[in-house]
DNA sequence: TGAACAATTGAACAATCGTTCATATGAACG
DNA sequence: CGTTCATATGAACGATTGTTCAATTGTTCA
């Protein structure tokens, strides 16, 4: 039975954990950071966030463009609403919508160097 | 029964449907981005690449940064490794880490303006 | 060689998640 | 009103995931 998980205090860089502890974003913090990941990390929302870049467009427009149904288009939605990154306005029977802030979708695609990715695809140039 | 779930054709701005189609990712595009949120979409993945932003650790540094034990810290280093987000490097019996690409990290930080956050936290000032 | 220890790995478990299906809401229009 | 259609919602299902536990690898050192 191993009663510390963790190594002896003798044999680690104290002083770096320690450094490295103090610099450390709060649990909060970090939470909030992964929850916009999350948000993002799924092919149906990211497709939703760059289709709406370049249009506003009603959930059936959406489920067309993503080639689904309109009720996993609008459960998505409702998660894009939460975290504050899309908005909607009705018309009629139809419900508009548009991205909340275009250049923090743009910044992503303007960061995709990151991805490793060689072309500056998604900017439709 | 509804045979066609998505609206009518007549409904859907056609247009605009065809011009955002054109303008999206391809599917392969769409996915390699989610994949690498998707890594940056946990706490622990997160707290690993923000703590080995301000020095190397090994194993047992980070499980006791993070508070939590060797096997699981290793589990997520693996993933990270495997996006090619951390390196490593052997010294006797311990493995140390550190970020193949620190501007990779630097650059999340440096827009967390994205996240809605108020301070400049993260960064140690 | 054998004990000690850092690290890795695989199986198993609970929890989370995205989609599907069925149903409900709500507006337009005859 | 009552029908039609766009959208929303809730339950349920299968799939994925992060952690835990147990066991293993590989290195150091006496």
């Amino acid at each position: 039975m191993n009663e510390t998980p963790i190594c002896e205090i003798e044999s680690v860089n104290q002083e770096a954990i320690e450094y490295v502890t103090k610099q450390l974003c709060s649990d909060e913090e970090i939470y909030r950071f992964t929850e916009l990941f999350k948000v993002l990390s799924t092919p149906s929302r990211l497709k939703i966030l760059f289709a709406l870049q370049h249009h506003e467009l009603c959930v059936c427009d959406l489920a067309i463009v993503l080639n689904t149904t309109t009720s996993a288009v609008s459960h998505q939605l409702r998660i894009l609403r939460q975290n504050d990154l899309v908005k909607f306005r009705k018309d009629g029977k139809n419900v508009y919508y548009s991205l909340v802030n275009k250049s923090f979708v743009e910044s992503i695609l303007n960061n995709h160097e990151w991805f490793g990715l060689e072309h500056s695809f998604c900017t439709g140039e």
